[in-house]
DNA sequence: TAATAAGTATAGCCATGGCTATATTTATTA
DNA sequence: TAATAAATATAGCCATGGCTATACTTATTA
């Protein structure tokens, strides 16, 4: 009961929410630097570099000091996932009829804690608009 | 951008989550201890304790040593403003076709992470069944 | 190229929320 | 009532993710 899962959940929620982030750096810019992490997630650079160490000895990115980061496979399955849950989110929040700024923000708090269950609902309702 | 705002819920996240849970320990058995919020949260006692310290120390809980827990009023308001947000939230994922198990478990996560502008949109749609 | 700027790394601090182990207090029961 | 059980509290550990300050490397530009 209760909580116990958004816990289990926060422990990933990061970790999840970085991989994605430098993902999409990847895929938009063709590289993913500290910088760039931590001016998006409005973070000091400091806090940026500690948890890309994290995620590097974790297994899930690849980098060499004073070098741009890489996801490993394991990372870019992470990444992969995690986007695609977004994604539902996010349209279903769209075809909600809500604003597209709001879908956005509200979806990346609500990715990390939609079971799968509730995910395939969202599927469903966004492709034939009923549940 | 990105998760700024997940971080800032998740300073609250914890402290709503106790507060709803004492809140509805005082209404189902009239006395909230530490020992109640460990097992139901699935967490040691001693943890149980720290956290609700910490709230004491914030003002949200009066107690005295050894004695259960009770709400001041800035506590009540947290609660009674968490339990209708969860219970929109669970009400919408029941609407959807979702199981009791699913809605209960994924409306704790959610609900610390939708805005007032899709919560209003899960009003209506619980309302009228429609966007 | 040499000086400067930008980016990265590290150290050390804090708060939070986990845990175990060990008091201490309160409640129960023999 | 005295012994035991249950509940609470405290100490001390760990990981995480914030921060600032400072060092170091790499890139830019004068």
């Amino acid at each position: 009961m209760y909580f116990k899962k958004a816990r289990d959940a926060h422990q990933t929620e990061n970790t999840e929410d970085y991989l994605e982030l430098i993902a999409d750096l990847l895929n938009q810019h063709g590289e993913a630097r500290i910088v760039d992490i931590a001016s998006k997630l409005d973070i000091t650079q400091a806090t940026a570099n500690k948890t890309v160490r994290r995620l590097q000895i974790q297994g899930y990115i690849q980098k060499e000091p004073y070098r741009s980061i890489f996801l490993t496979v394991k990372g870019q399955q992470v990444a992969s996932q995690s986007k695609k849950r977004h994604k539902i989110v996010f349209d279903f929040l769209s075809n909600m009829g809500l604003d597209k700024k709001t879908a956005e923000s509200d979806s990346e708090g609500i990715e990390h804690h939609v079971s799968d269950r509730t995910l395939k609902k969202m599927k469903k309702f966004n492709k034939t608009k009923k549940f």
